[in-house]
DNA sequence: CTGCATCCGATAAGATACTG
DNA sequence: CAGTATCTTATCGGATGCAG
């Protein structure tokens, strides 16, 4: 596929396609409060599989949204953080959550088909 | 898949999902300025297949995104435009466009693994 | 024109078991 | 703990053809 949309500013093609990845979002959210470990992320996030998380993450390092940091410890410890880049975002997750807390119902089944 | 993650706001969790669907967001960003009809807007996202942006807009309309009016002329014809709940979301956009020009490189490759 | 139905291949996600 | 390998399943998206 090639992105070749020309009508719109293709940074935020970009970005869009960045964030609209799935539990891109949420984990990024996850990371905003400080450094994390991967068991950490997965707890949080109970429906997401190692697997998959540990595919975003490196896919989060490889566009410098995620630092991956690793302290040879006994046993060693690893740590994700946010990067500026990444950092930069929370704007965002306040705009998404006023909106949600404004428009969404908990309880209302979203679509999911 | 059950949602069960119990650390986060239900509602923000909910929105952030149907944000990030693909394309949802680039969907409604081409509705901001006004009403569309269904050829505008493949035009505006020419790598978007007519099948998916049918899908896309019904899965909108049915969350309450987007409204869709008929005008029953001669040929009919349909209009795609957002409900309030839909032109909430562009401080949102406002913000990612901020976000994008700051930090995206609109040559660099991104990561699409 | 504005879609919808169907088929089908490509991806992505999930479960499980296993390694350093 | 922090992943990886493998397999299976689910979802997505593109092409085509058809209907109002």
């Amino acid at each position: 596929m090639e992105p070749k949309q020309g009508q719109m500013c293709a940074r935020f093609e970009k970005a869009v396609e960045l964030l609209s990845k799935r539990w891109v979002a949420l984990i990024v959210y996850s990371l905003l409060p400080g450094p994390r470990r991967f068991s950490d992320i997965e707890q949080n996030l109970p429906s997401l599989s190692g697997k998959v998380l540990s595919d975003r993450l490196k896919e989060l390092e490889a566009c410098g949204l995620v630092r991956r940091d690793v302290y040879p410890e006994m046993p060693v410890r690893i740590e994700y953080s946010l990067t500026d880049k990444g950092r930069a975002l929370s704007p965002l997750f306040i705009n998404i959550t006023e909106w949600a807390h404004q428009w969404i119902d908990p309880d209302e089944e979203q679509i999911r088909q």
